[in-house]
Parts: structure tokens; C-alpha cells; sequence
RNA sequence: GCCCCGUUCGUCUAGUGGCCUAGGACACCUCCCUUUCACGGAGGCGGCAGGGGUUCGACUCCCCUACGGGGUACCA
């Protein structure tokens, strides 16, 4: 029995794998790069929605940059916005090992096998003169540049010196001409084979290059679909006759994957998002407040949307609805405001000890919150945060719960504090609604504060609460005003009040 | 330069020849709600890059131009 796959090749019917098997392979130069996480994410989706495998896959080949800081910032990140992995380096698997640098025997054995049979060969230039060759070519005019193969004299002259490593080069066959395929979101895409002349494979130190790293990795972890970005369509010539050379030689194990490459993400200034633009790791948003479902789900509708419509969804609830054919095929980009919305929306949506929880690191990393016990902390919070887009506007929106001298000077501060019906009203406040009201409950305050606004008529709501704020928080707006009182507490309340009634006597 | 991919409101997108006087979301504006600000609710503003075809009929198909992105490595 055989399938016809995607780009033709015969291959016997054992080798159709039965589910879907994808990965995600960063390398770890890098944080985990939002667009790294949005493709892991993707693939992600995909695998959960058949009922497939989703592998991570470490492509540390760049030795000189490679960190193991950086692989655990991928995991973590990737843990983080709710991305967990079948198999991978942490946690196994039967098509291991996870990392490439476990697998350079693997690499230099299918590279070896491809040397004996005659489709690559060994190669001595150093990359020195392989720079000065192609900038050569450049000043002399030639529009592209393409790898030559040295006479045989040069040849011979290279191998008999030993000071040479030798790299392995894929020879391209000459006559291979437009190599087709069809991307699963964009559709037939067909590139010219002879563009690039004869590729490394295996650099001169034995590790593998990306192009044949990918391929020999997929085929061994048995990968049934490639989703990736787009900026990995000019490879497809490379990788799709190394399969016809491995299938050639029977060495193909499981059949060349299918593939699906996705439109970038893009700074505001359609640039490409580098650290110029600020933040590009998942951790970086993190640290600035973003909660990682939020995040996660926001990257989610960058090139992709969901049918049904509903913008905010668990994982899960997306994987049902994703469909590779309906991702986009142009490039997004990446917008704050959209993020900042979906933030909003999930600090709104947790019950008030979630938010506690999630809140109290950036809290305490400001202030001291042994002043306070666990219900009024949790009452502070639940009190603000219909106003907070970040995690880390907390500490400006509650700092005067925490700072003993309340910040009074801004313009509009002065004119609210500083006008004779200002003063009036915290004269009445201090000596009508102080001495009457009941600190024991946010409640009881409440119901006293409407009646001390309605004793206050004609005056307008604002005009009356306005200064009562600025002098409790040196803001005109905040949390709500009982909830403000009781938090404070009823020393507090009358300190701030009466120095507020002092500092604008002095200043005016 | 050459090759590849792409182009629907400011942004993310729906739309696969008639359902489109182009739908939704964010942002913005207005109003409502309201113990402030916000949240929430109701409206509004705003787009098929341009030009040729094909067709009875194009956002949808084809070609050209423009613009954007990617690649052009012993990086991934």
C-alpha cells in the first residue's frame, strides 16, 4: 500500500502516522520571543484540537549563543500562559533526545549516509573565505551569489592540508528546477531550486546546520505538521529535497510533514519586534503586569480569529474552533491597546482572592503589608482594580493606604482644595460626618457618606466628595470613598483631614 | 539587486462571485448608569492600496503597478 504525500513522493502506507505530531523548536538565545510563543501557540491549538502530540524541541545547534538561562525561560514562559508539552528535554519521550545537542550523532550519521550515496559532499573552505568569495561576487556586480564548487586541483590542494575541517554541503541536483508545495495556509507556493547553490548541512565543527537539523528531527520525531513562520518559506527548496534525497536512499522514516506557515508579528512600525520596540518576551510582559492567560489569549488572535466569535476563551476553548486554513496570511501587528483591554478584562473577571494572590507580589514589592490583615488587603484590591489595565499600576492606584504624607500638589489639587466651598465642605465633613460615623463597616460608612452628600445640597455630588478625596488621597478619583474611610481608618481619616484644612490655609 | 509571501476601518479581523448599503473586537467620540474615576449599557466615527481585465454581477478570480514583510549565512 501507498499515499501519494503533499509533494508526491511515494511512500509506503505504514509510514501515514495515525495522529497528529507537532512541535515548537526555539533556540535558546533568547527569552522565550513573542513570536516564538505565538507559533507554540498555534501549534498548540492545532495538536489539542485533533487530538494530537505537541513536542518541544530544543534547537541549541548555535553553540556560541545558546544559554541554558534561556531554556528555562522558555519553559517557564511557555508553562506559564498555560502551554504544557507531551513530550520534551524536561519530561521525555519515545522520539528523544529533546535537544540537539543530544542528537549530533544522529545528524552526522544521515549526513555521513548522504556523502556515501553520492548527495553531499565534503567541502574545506573556511567561512573567511567563503566571506571574501561571496563579497567578491557582490563588488563585482553579480546579482546573486551561489556556492561554487572548487576545480579539482584546488580540491586536492584543500584536502591535503590538515589544518581543514571539513563541512558537509547537499549537493543540489542540477536539473531539480521549481520545487512545488502546498502550504497549508497559503496554498501552492513554488520557489526555484537553484537560487541557492550547495547548502551545509554539517558545519566544520560536526554540529548540524538549521535546515538539515529540521528535517532529520522531524522525520525521527515522526512530525506529521509544520507550523511556523512565515520567514521559513524560503527553506522550503532546502528541506524538501533533503526528504526526496533521504527518500531516495530509503532512509526516509516517516513521511515529509505537512505545512503551515503563519504571517509574522509586527511592531507598531511594521518592523519586525525587536528589543528596540521594549518588551519582546513573554516574561518581559509579564514582569509589567500582564497576566499570562491574558497575554496568551491576545496572541491567539494575531492571524488567527475564532468562528465563534466569543474574543475571550480558555485554551481549550479555542483548540475546538482552530482551524489551520483560517490563519491568516499576512502579517499582524502587535498592538498594545487590544492587550491591555484583555488584561483588564481577566483582572475583572478573577473572584478577589484570585486577584489578591495574583496582585500581592507587585504590592509587597513596594509596601509594607504587615499594617494590614488579609480581608482588608483583599477589600483594598477589589476596591481599585476595575481601574487597572497592568498588574503594575497597583501600587500608584492604592500607594496612599500605604504612604503616611499624602501627595497634594498637582493644579487641579490646589484649585479643588483651595476654593472657599472646598474648605467648606471638609470644615462640615470634620465636624458633621466625623464625629457620627461608624468606622466598624465599609456599610455603615457608606450609608452615613450618602446622607452627609445629601445634607450638602445644592452642592453637587463631585463638589462635595472631591475634596474629601484629595485631602484622604491627593487624587480626585480612586476607590470607592466608604471603602476608602474604612481602609484608612478613623485616625487616619480625621490627620489627613485636618492637614488638608491646614496646608491650603497657609498656601492661600 | 534577485527570489518568495502578503495588502479589508488607526489596530486585530469576518468575508471563498450575488446574503455587503462590507460584519465584529480594541482604540476614539457621544449619551445612559453612577458616591468620584472606572466598570457596564446604548449609539457614532471609520476600511475593500491603485489600475486594468474576466463576468449579467466582483472585497472575493486573473494581470500590472505601488507599498509592506521575509529570505538571499558553516544564525535559527
Amino acid at each position: 500500500m501507498f499515499k501519494r504525500n503533499l509533494k508526491g513522493l511515494l511512500l509506503p502506507m505504514s509510514f501515514v502516522p495515525n495522529s497528529v505530531r507537532v512541535r515548537i523548536a526555539p533556540s535558546p538565545t533568547g527569552n522565550l520571543h513573542v513570536g516564538t510563543a505565538r507559533t507554540a501557540l498555534f501549534n498548540y491549538l492545532f495538536a489539542k484540537g485533533q487530538g494530537g502530540t505537541f513536542i518541544l524541541r530544543v534547537e541549541d545547534s548555535d553553540q556560541e549563543r545558546s544559554k541554558e538561562a534561556y531554556v528555562h525561560n522558555i519553559f517557564d514562559s511557555l508553562r506559564a500562559i498555560g502551554i504544557e508539552w507531551d513530550e520534551g528535554p524536561d519530561v521525555g519521550g519515545p522520539k528523544g533526545p529533546y535537544s540537539q545537542m543530544k542528537r549530533l550523532p544522529l545528524y552526522q550519521e544521515y549526513a555521513n549516509k548522504l556523502v556515501d550515496a553520492g548527495l553531499a559532499y565534503k567541502a574545506y573552505e573556511t567561512s573567511e573565505e567563503l566571506t571574501a568569495q561571496r563579497e567578491a561576487a557582490v563588488q563585482s556586480g553579480e546579482q546573486d551569489y551561489k556556492y561554487q564548487r572548487p576545480t579539482p586541483e584546488v580540491l586536492a590542494e584543500q584536502q591535503a592540508n590538515p589544518t581543514r575541517q571539513p563541512s558537509i554541503r547537499f549537493a543540489v541536483p542540477a536539473d531539480r528546477g521549481h520545487v512545488v508545495y502546498q502550504d497549508l495556509v497559503r496554498g501552492e507556493v513554488s520557489i526555484d531550486s537553484n537560487l541557492a547553490g550547495d547548502f551545509v548541512i554539517l558545519k566544520s565543527d560536526g554540529t548540524p546546520t538549521y535546515n538539515f537539523a529540521v528535517v532529520i528531527d522531524d522525520m525521527l520525531m515522526e512530525i506529521s505538521h509544520v507550523i511556523r513562520g512565515e520567514d521559513h518559506i524560503s527553506n522550503m527548496p532546502r528541506q524538501i529535497m533533503l526528504y526526496e534525497a533521504l527518500d531516495s536512499l530509503n532512509l526516509l522514516k516517516s513521511p515529509m510533514p505537512a505545512f503551515a506557515h503563519v504571517g509574522m508579528i509586527l511592531a507598531p512600525d511594521r518592523s519586525k519586534l525587536s528589543k528596540r520596540h521594549g518588551a519582546t518576551a513573554v516574561s518581559d510582559f509579564v514582569a509589567q503586569g500582564y497576566l499570562p492567560e491574558a497575554f496568551c489569549n491576545y496572541m491567539a488572535l494575531l492571524g488567527w480569529s475564532p468562528p465563534e466569535g466569543k474574543e475571550i476563551a480558555t485554551l481549550d476553548g479555542f483548540a475546538r474552533q482552530f482551524k489551520l486554513e483560517k490563519i491568516a496570511h499576512s502579517p499582524a501587528i502587535f498592538e498594545r491597546d487590544k492587550l491591555n483591554w484583555f488584561n483588564g478584562q481577566y483582572i475583572r473577571q478573577m473572584t478577589p482572592d484570585t486577584f489578591f494572590a495574583i496582585a500581592k507580589p507587585f504590592l509587597s514589592a513596594e509596601f509594607d503589608l504587615a499594617q494590614y490583615d488579609k480581608p482588608t488587603l483583599v477589600m483594598m484590591l477589589d476596591a481599585v482594580r476595575n481601574n487597572l489595565t497592568t498588574l503594575s499600576d497597583i501600587s500608584e492606584t492604592v500607594d496612599y493606604f500605604f504612604k503616611t504624607d499624602v501627595v497634594q500638589n498637582s493644579e487641579m489639587v490646589q484649585s479643588v482644595l483651595m476654593t472657599e466651598e472646598g474648605q467648606n465642605v471638609l470644615a462640615t465633613f470634620e465636624r458633621d460626618f466625623l464625629p457620627k460615623a461608624d468606622f466598624s463597616s465599609p456599610e455603615a460608612l457608606a450609608t452615613t457618606m450618602k446622607d452627609f452628600i445629601e445634607s450638602q445640597k445644592p452642592l453637587k455630588t463631585k463638589a462635595v466628595m472631591w475634596p474629601i478625596r484629595v485631602a484622604l488621597s491627593g487624587r480626585t478619583h480612586g476607590a470607592d470613598l466608604s471603602k476608602t474611610l474604612y481602609i484608612l481608618g478613623t485616625d487616619r481619616v480625621k490627620d489627613r483631614i485636618a492637614s488638608a484644612r491646614q496646608r491650603v490655609v497657609s498656601s492661600s
